[in-house]
DNA sequence: AAACACAACGAAAACGGTTTCGTGTTGATA
DNA sequence: TATCAACACGAAACCGTTTTCGTTGTGTTT
């Protein structure tokens, strides 16, 4: 076992000072070409590396960056924990994942662990306590210490910071406009409820197309799930009564099984009723039939939120200004609607 | 935006020194009562929290934990993620998630760039190019610098260390034999290369359980994938021509396109063909018709992981000896085989 | 020969804590 | 009244860097 070498045990082994040893391996102009030439063989000899929490303490800069999300096995999540992990890293990043498991308790202290040094800014998706709750201090304490935060997809707007949604009412307003305009005329919607920022949105596009069409708003063909938690029994009745003709779904999973319920009662897809659901993840693609989604592109999300948050935490100006971008979520057509 | 405060501002605005503010904090019976209640009110005041980067110059203990996976966006792994989480946060430390997306090179640089200093242990799956490389000097080199290393799932015995795997080969051979109690007699296998540690568990997990029953092994229904790559022409030939009347996957979506396919051509799952997959994850769950699953128990995995590690960095004692978990697998019956 | 520029290096402060080891003050003891 | 322990606190080293600001020694200039 070898134990790491530092920049002392290189001066004292060669003889010269600490400040010399650490200049002559930044290749500094100072040094002689004779000193730096021995620092560095012997350097890479020993396979010196820079211990990063030294160099953390001192610039103030840890390049580490917290990212905070309700859960991690959903597909969406993961993506755009992918697209921030790549993004990051090719800039030299690293990401500390910290898991809220939907709970405003543990936002609260994972915020306030990653807030002491460890992160240079946070990206984060408000759990879905937090949003019910509607209470934001430990963002506004986080951004009053003058720590960057990225909020995406599940955003409020009670925090000023910058902001990555996709365009969600867009989303629903497109795929129930698709519905209509295939005659489909009983569209039924299986939401959550309104606290979720994104199931707002979603409700609303889905009205605002209906609205606008010959058909309007039956209120009664809206399903609002207490939270994202699947309940069998209560889209089995739903469907089961209603029997609407078309059905968009907030995720994919409620889509996924609902279409295996009106299969097994005789239905065929997307003949007799049509499905469309929201992410587009192995699910959607792997179903049977194929589920036609409004796909989120969580990747780019990703991308996008952590390109935002190192511009911001590497730009020395203290500007105070936000912004809020809004990606396009693109309607991915697969066998669960008429082609 | 307020500044963090330090133990020196409190020192200075109280006119104490900073080591008396450091013990007052926490409660040293060096320090008099009347002392560390004005520094405990001023620090609870002005919300005082010790920089974390600091401590850990100090202690040489970071309380953070690196998790380097070859994929975030599959459900395995991100359950092995969930897992870690939860139990490393229960003990305090973070986790530093990073990506090597396969590559043998991305490996590499992940690991060297946490292995300074940013965390006191590693979690890790092997990426398929390692594995297929057999080149591990990058853990050799961790391991030598006395940095704990846990190896799951995906592991190497070239490399000392902690490992925890669940028993691929029993669950295989357990789901082979379920097979072949039910009376299948035309058992097939769609795999990917040997090089990849779980499929050659589980390829032998298959063949003990043919050879030991009255069928014996026959190669041709084997098919080998290059990778855990979708390879959608190659599982329709290989059904086209070997017609099984029962097929074990290595993982999900083998199972789950292979079953729309055999579903196309008009025959019955199960008693046609009857399916079994590895990884319990929300495929199958939601599959039609649901499949019956070789259960990974990722998150208990991620957890036995986590503990072992945190374990062994907080042990004092340098015992150089270490021990495999192998953690049972069980079998998840689903609609995909008969009950 | 005095004055100066410059190359090459070292000392020390700083980042924000923890911890060891004094040191001055007090009151009790002999 | 001299001695001593206990008390309450401060100075300083340390963790591993970076960086500023000297301080040498050499050679060049006038």
């Amino acid at each position: 076992m070898k134990a790491k070498i530092t920049l002392k045990d290189i001066a004292r082994e060669l003889e010269v000072s600490i400040s010399t040893v650490s200049k002559a391996l930044k290749n500094s102009e100072e040094i002689s070409r004779d000193t730096k030439e021995r620092v560095q063989a012997f350097a890479k000899l020993y396979n010196y590396k820079p211990n990063n929490i030294a160099i953390s303490l001192k610039n103030k800069r840890t390049k580490n960056i917290g990212v905070v999300i309700p859960d991690i096995v959903h597909h969406f999540f993961t993506t755009v924990i992918r697209g921030i992990e790549k993004y990051a890293n090719a800039r030299g990043y690293n990401v500390i994942v910290c898991l809220s498991e939907e709970s405003f308790d543990k936002e609260v202290i994972n915020m306030e662990m990653l807030a002491n040094g460890s992160i240079d800014g946070f990206i984060m998706s408000l759990s879905s306590e937090t949003q019910a709750k509607g209470d934001y201090n430990h963002l506004k304490e986080v951004t009053d210490q003058g720590i960057p935060v990225v909020l995406f997809d599940r955003i409020t707007n009670e925090v000023d910071c910058d902001k990555v949604i996709i365009d969600d009412e867009l989303g629903a307003y497109r795929a129930t406009k698709k519905f209509i305009d295939q005659g489909k005329n009983k569209i039924a919607l299986i939401t959550t409820d309104d606290y979720l920022s994104v199931s707002k949105a979603r409700t609303k596009g889905y009205r605002k197309a209906l609205e606008e069409s010959k058909l309007g708003v039956n209120d009664s063909l809206i399903l609002k799930l207490p939270s994202m938690e699947m309940d069998e029994e209560a889209i089995k009745t739903f469907l089961d009564q209603k029997e609407p003709d078309a059905v968009l779904c907030v995720n994919e999973i409620f889509a996924v099984y609902s279409m295996r319920l009106v299969q097994e009662k005789g239905y065929k897809i997307p003949e007799d009723i049509a499905f469309i659901g929201f992410t587009d993840g192995v699910l959607s693609k792997y179903a049977n039939p194929s589920l036609t989604v409004v796909a989120q592109h969580g990747e780019k999300m990703g991308e996008v939120s952590a390109k935002m948050l190192i511009d911001k935490v590497e730009s020395e100006a203290e500007e105070e200004t936000y912004q809020t971008k809004i990606l396009e979520p693109t309607l991915v057509i697969r066998d669960s609607v008429m082609h």
